[in-house]
DNA sequence: CGGAAACTAAATTTGTAAATTCAGTTTCCG
DNA sequence: CGGAAACTGAATTTACAAATTTAGTTTCCG
């Protein structure tokens, strides 16, 4: 488990690179967290090392969140088909993720981090939906490996800045809307 | 109409667009069309000119597909749209979307116009859509806008490199399992 | 211990002058 | 007329040194 003071500088370069992205500094955290240097470096080797582990830090909240899911009573397999689905894009909301694949050149071993992560926290869907498979409720021939590329795309799309200027939906609209309509063209 | 000696420098120039991107050089089109750059020269005022010239004949020939389907008989509603959503990655083949983007920064003309072309070029298909609706095949509450950011977002995915390496399935197989999704995403 | 601030070596950014490329024109030639 | 090739000024790229920023350390202090 993580530390109490470990945890508080996750949130810390969280909260600045959601704002500065990429080119945050450790000045800029230790000024956020009204701390000093000093304190970041007993507990972090570096950059490289706050970095891995705030990417681990992101994906273990999620894979908790998403866990809960799998394990509740009470909901049938398209139920939880969805809840699954909707967990993903909500808890990518805490955390920049188009600046974070901006860490690809600088960062090459955070950025596998990242990729074997979102790999592995797609495994658990493509059971469910395997399952749903099974149950008749999904499409026998539905390609989803497909599924999963325009999930992908059409999420980072709104993630992108802009995408939903001038309308009165909410954010969560949105991303409801996106997996309504994923989910149904699958469905059988 | 088109002159045939426009119409091949502009088949031409998409050839040597499409292996060189931008960053195409009035010498290399001639040498392409093994031509000299005086022909060129004496058909369009500049490079400006052409690449303008250059997205109107794509979405021309875009727009032509599009009537002939609008057009023909014997289809019902949903099976246009199918038709519709399916013609328009298929003429995009034709030309390198990704690369025509990036045209944003130096040919800020052309940009516009592509951006409005596209818009426009997407005006009947929402009018299907919502003959479609009215109709009773497509859901009431079915959020057009957002399906077509869905559209858009997993296309332009799909025109990226590598999308569908190691798979046994063709790529239009890929474009219409694309639409396929998003069609019975929405449908009633 | 931990904060404030100074420090250093390395990395990054900036400025810019030289070298290269290229759009568009011109010349010569068949 | 149109091809081949040379030409020019403007734009782009390259190269590189100077200036700045920053990761990580150290010092001093309470």
């Amino acid at each position: 488990m993580l530390t109490e003071i470990r945890e508080k500088i996750l949130k810390g370069t969280i909260q600045v690179f959601n704002k500065k992205g990429l080119k945050l500094t450790m000045d800029d955290v230790a000024d956020e967290l009204k701390i000093s240097k000093k304190t970041i470096y007993k507990e972090f080797s570096g950059k490289d090392e706050i970095f891995e582990t705030m990417v681990d830090y992101v994906f273990d909240n999620i894979k908790a969140r998403e866990k809960e899911i799998l394990n509740s009573d009470g909901y049938t397999t398209i139920e939880k088909i969805r809840l699954f689905l909707s967990a993903m894009p909500e808890s990518y909301r805490n955390i920049n993720f188009q600046e974070l694949y901006s860490l690809k050149d600088k960062y090459p071993k955070v950025y596998k981090k990242l990729q074997k992560r979102l790999e592995t926290g797609w495994a658990p869907a493509f059971k469910l939906l395997e399952q749903g498979k099974e149950e008749g409720i999904i499409r026998q021939d539905a390609d989803l490996k497909i599924f999963k590329i325009m999930m992908e795309a059409s999420l980072e799309r709104f993630f992108e800045k802009n995408v939903m200027k001038g309308s009165s939906k909410k954010y969560n609209d949105y991303l409801n809307e996106v997996v309504d309509i994923l989910l149904n063209g699958i469905s059988a």
